[in-house]
DNA sequence: CTGCTCCGTTGAACCGATTCAGCCAACGTT
DNA sequence: AACGTTGGCTGAATCGGTTCAACGGAGCAG
């Protein structure tokens, strides 16, 4: 059942070498054992052994993707355009998720390690993890998902955040919304603190006036929290911006709730664009992140770097994140109480 | 960089089999030894190389997750679940995603056999897979996840769908609905049909109408699509259930821009229980399944199965889904016009 | 003192691929 | 006829672990 490359070899009547030829480099194979070879193979069921072939020739096709959120939708559609771009390159994507969790994060780095991956995906949740640390000493190619990489030593797939924040606010200044709560996430996070920078800096030049709340972590029970608060506050506000859209939908559900009506009372704009954000009871206005393309292209770069070695040129690539207008926003009502 | 075992052995000035013992079997390993190898290990910064190991052993102590849709939230809590199990007894979880396409489905299980996976667990979105049978071939052994396995050769972990379909026309009827509607997938789905059962069954008994309705695939957009039929046709419904929770927000979304009201003028029902059920605007009745348990149970089952060899009993784990009562579901009526 | 266990250790063989120097035959050139 | 070139094939060495028969020394019984 176990079949080796010995027993196909043995088989076709070739020597295993031929066999090898055979699977890597068909074209130097002659015509006629080719076809030996192949019902060989065909009649023994031969799959080969991925282990011995990482094992001697050095390198694993295999890439790590390491996320911190699997349930976050944005995340699954990283993970299906990293897969589907490995997939066509015969790369294997091994999938991993540290439900924000330091150890398990660390864990998952030390057995990426030990399967010998050849380049790692990763959308870092903690600053300076070991882990990584470790990554690069090994000179295992890394590329950060959605978080701009400092240093000129690695790549990045990243969006720009300061933008996407900025054009959240023109937007609802040109609505003529004057007054904006903004609510976000923990500032160390990255992504969360360049969207804040956007939203100020837009809000300067509007003359806007912002509000600002924040949540403990981006998820929809923290924005329903948050909405009896924005209530309970400055009554001119009249449009509310969320640093994502699960946050939006937890602020949709508590404001509905309360006999509000959006978008009349309040525009709402979340961000991520999320499936379920287009299918909301009150479809979101959001800023979208091509989070698919995103993880397709860190793959395909990752995949260039491991196969283009030392004298490969990394790139920090950034995205302008993109409006999507859809019925939770509207003009600022100017007959408000 | 690339340290082997045998670099350790000289350093620690042991001989290979020592380290190999000392890594798997430390107890057999003196104490003074034992420190010796430790610190040549930190030294050398040495990680095992899992091909090697897995090559020369024989097991991969890996295992293989096929899901057909990794967007869905009720598979990345499988998942979840699964890899958890997974990592607590060292083994490495490979996820794939076949996107519901036979192609990609087959060639996952092509690479999953390369890998030498060791089990795999798999909700089947087509019947009578080449590729499973080839598994079987292998005597590599398969657990099917939220399907019931017809044979005795295999385990499954799944849902009692039967049960879930009835429940919910139960409670319908016991809050005094007596025309339904009932959305459903392709029967081909064998959860679909098992559910459809269940609903005619309850029907009989609790002597209420079923008017059928279907979509082609379980998504939100398609839900959507169908509430116009709905609307359209038999206007003694009260009630609505529908096969998955994406399908029943789709309705939920098209029935409130008609200006419907929910639960007052059709109470909803959905299937899954997925996160984003619990924050919609107006909070989904669903029949929950326990994702997270399923993955996770399924996980172990096959470690189990791997671990104890032929003389393995194989199971067929059946839950019972549950009946999450939200604000999308009151009592029909009577005053309706 | 001899014989027997038990414990810890040794190191060669092995898992199943890839690699590469080397071989052979056929063909072209001069 | 002699020589060079080329395409196709061969098979031993190798990757980095695990396995296991064998071994030496300590401890103990008779």
């Amino acid at each position: 059942m176990a079949n080796s490359i010995r027993d196909v070899a043995s088989r076709a009547q070739v020597a295993v070498g031929t066999v090898s030829n055979f699977l890597n480099r068909p074209d130097r194979v002659a015509e006629a054992t080719r076809k030996k070879i192949e019902s060989a193979i065909a009649e023994l069921n031969f799959v080969p052994n991925a282990s011995a072939r990482h094992l001697r020739s050095g390198s694993s096709r295999t890439i790590g993707l390491l996320v911190p959120d699997i349930t976050n939708p944005f995340f699954t559609e990283v993970a299906r355009g990293a897969g589907d771009t490995a997939s066509e390159n015969d790369y294997t994507l091994l999938l991993c998720n540290s439900d924000e969790d330091l150890k398990k994060e660390e864990r998952h780095l030390k057995v990426l390690i030990e399967q010998r991956i050849c380049g790692l995906l990763i959308t870092p949740s903690f600053e300076g993890l070991a882990g990584v640390a470790e990554l690069n000493r090994r000179n295992i190619p890394t590329t950060f998902i959605d978080r701009k990489s400092e240093s000129l030593e690695q790549s990045s797939v990243s969006m720009d955040d300061f933008h996407g924040g900025k054009s959240a606010i023109k937007y609802l200044a040109s609505l003529g919304h004057t007054s904006i709560a903004w609510v976000n996430g923990p500032l160390s996070i990255a992504q969360c603190s360049s969207r804040e920078d956007g939203v100020m800096d837009s809000a300067k030049e509007e003359k806007i006036k912002i509000s600002k709340f924040q949540v403990s972590q981006m998820r929809s029970q923290n924005g329903y929290e948050v909405a009896q608060k924005i209530l309970e506050s400055d009554s001119q506000i009249t449009a509310i911006f969320c640093a994502n859209d699960l946050v939006a939908l937890g602020v949709l559900r508590a404001l509905l709730e309360k006999g509000k009506n959006i978008p009349k009372d309040y525009a709402l704009i979340g961000y991520d664009d999320i499936g379920f954000s287009a299918s909301a009871s009150i479809p979101l206005t959001s800023i979208a992140q091509p989070a698919y393309k995103l993880g397709a292209l860190a793959a395909q770069m990752i995949i260039n770097e491991v196969e283009h070695g030392k004298n490969f040129k990394h790139e920090q690539i950034v995205f302008k994140p993109e409006l999507v207008i859809r019925a939770s926003t509207q003009a600022a009502q100017s007959n408000r109480n």
